[in-house]
DNA sequence: CCGTCGATACGAAACGTTTCGTTCATTGAG
DNA sequence: CTCAATGAACGAAACGTTTCGTATCGACGG
């Protein structure tokens, strides 16, 4: 910087004022323009964050498993699509991002990396239903933050949903408005956030329609189409009452009993319908196409990034973000 | 840091030293552990960087498509565990990450990513083969970079193989000794770096077979079910020679001729066979399920990692590494 | 008892920016 | 012609670390 201030014969404050938009004469903004591409200078990044106190960057935070890093399995679609929308928005804002779970063993990682300035903001997606007492320590920083489908209360500032919960009871009530009256649900993990909210919308759906003598059957499982496949096993192992429809907590659940169904010579959707939630590639590719729940995942990364810019720049509004997920009928029920 | 070092009464230099491990009396370090805690002090990012020159964060930057940012498209399970192969590695060395997509208009921001010590390295995936200029920039400063499946010469300290085109070849051997005598192939995008090197296989596979009459026949197409849909209903709509087998160059492509040809009552692989590649989540759940080949996403993703580490440390050596695909036999093929 | 050496701790200088307050020059109004 | 106001550029301080060279102290061998 020094350099090109010399060159072009000026300050290296004003070199500065150039390179951020500042108020300069045309004829020295040209000739340190000049200057600066002959010397091939870039500003460097910690002598501006130092000074100013921004990073530019912004972080995605996975809360994971309890016990074991295990994003890997079967959800690539989600969070590749997550991270490509909150991406999108950073790419607008000129904005850095970075990736990075987390097991619930080390929260602190994560106040570690807000408080020492690496990020600006952070989005958070909590997985798990586990000890969120370090979001009081951001709040106490006044660290901006947004978190995704929120397990543990945080302001309408803070927080963007997935009305998962309503699209599975519509789902429900789709099985049950088709004439099937005895529908099982395969969660995923019990404490898993977003297994807990599909759950409700089923039983919610099931207890409304508790006139019509209808169960409710539910079998915990994880995410997987293993997972999936053994559920529907057990299902139907139990003999007598067989369920005449399984909804799935997820599309890879979904696909699992698909395939454990036809391994049994049970027909999809005649005997049984299944369906999934997530719309996921892969419950595009199973045969009958599945019956399933969209989930605009790229617009929920870029609500997220959107809500955490806002705040970020002091202009946020306390209204809650909430996107209405819409049933997509195939043909697997 | 200052009031750390006041309420332990040491200076400032000590207090570094502590943090980074320096030759402290155990003492005095706990002291000023003591104060650290006390006063919840979280060293600074920028200071650390501005001063030492290192960033402690690497970049993973992919090279996109020639006109829009597709990378959004159906890859998901292929960008995503990389991802997480290479946040692996960061992890094991306490390093941050950063992921970002360019389009071919704007290579020169990695470049200034890189120059301005936002990352200490970066791993570079390109997609096309359009111009990598810039790459000799990154050379001419040091910076340390690994490539993977290079598209134009870079020492073998900067690149990591996975060697589609021998799989390919593999692949197209097995139909063949299969006893199937017309093998179509739908390929990628055409100037898509791995759907070169995986159709040079087949063409190297066929060539090696020309004595038992083989003719090649290639369909460009994306790398989406729907391209695998429209080519298979193109091969079928020339009529006269219909392949009895078809080899994709990717599992979605392959999941799409799937459908086309279950759509037009084509039995698989009976009358026709069908090979993916890249063993991804969508062939898994396709009936029947996908032969296909094994890329060790993860693992590449690590060894990316792995060896931009080397680099960094200075202790890299000149050794290529390659990663030797597997084919993975099911019921399509 | 003296000189040397190792182990600790310190002071101060740098790293590369941004920004505040100030200076200087130019313009326009009275 | 003078004075105030505006615009452009500058100087210097500050951001929070690390690191180099130096100082202090106790121990140890001669």
């Amino acid at each position: 910087m020094k350099d090109v201030a010399r060159m072009a014969n000026v300050s290296i404050a004003t070199v500065s004022l150039v390179i951020n938009d500042g108020r300069v004469r045309d004829t020295t903004r040209a000739r340190v323009e000049d200057a600066i591409r002959k010397l091939r200078y870039i500003p460097q990044n910690h002598g501006r964050g130092l000074r100013s106190g921004r990073s530019h960057a912004i972080g995605l935070y996975v809360m994971n498993s309890p016990d074991v890093d295990d994003l890997s399995t079967e959800a690539s679609d989600f969070w590749f699509q997550l991270i490509r929308g909150v991406q999108a928005v950073c790419q607008q804002n000129e904005y850095y991002f970075s990736f990075e779970s987390l097991t619930w063993r080390e929260p602190e990682r994560l106040v570690r990396r807000a408080l020492s300035r690496l990020n600006d903001g952070a989005i958070i997606v909590p997985q798990y239903h586990r000890h969120y007492s370090f979001l009081s320590e951001l709040e106490s920083f006044k660290y901006p933050y947004v978190m995704y489908n929120p397990c543990v209360p945080v302001g309408a500032t803070h927080s963007v949903f997935a009305m998962d919960k309503q699209a599975q009871r519509e789902m429900t009530a789709y099985l049950i408005a088709k004439g099937r009256s005895s529908i099982a649900f395969v969660a995923g993990p019990p404490e898993h956030v977003d297994a807990q909210n599909r759950y409700r919308g089923y039983r919610e759906a099931i207890a409304a329609a508790r006139g019509e003598a209808l169960q409710e059957q539910v079998f915990w499982s994880d995410f997987t189409m293993r997972g999936g496949y053994e559920a529907a096993e057990t299902i139907l192992d139990r003999g007598a009452c067989a369920p005449d429809a399984i909804a799935c907590a997820n599309d890879y659940l979904a696909v699992g009993v698909v395939h454990a169904l036809r391994d049994r010579g049970v027909r999809v959707p005649d005997d049984v319908a299944v369906t999934g939630f997530g719309d996921h590639d892969v419950g595009r590719s199973v045969i009958p196409r599945l019956t399933t729940v969209a989930l605009p995942t790229w617009e929920i990364g870029a609500a997220l990034g959107s809500k955490l810019f806002a705040q970020i720049r002091g202009v946020s509004r306390p209204e809650p973000t909430r996107f209405k997920l819409t049933l997509q009928i195939h043909a697997s029920a």
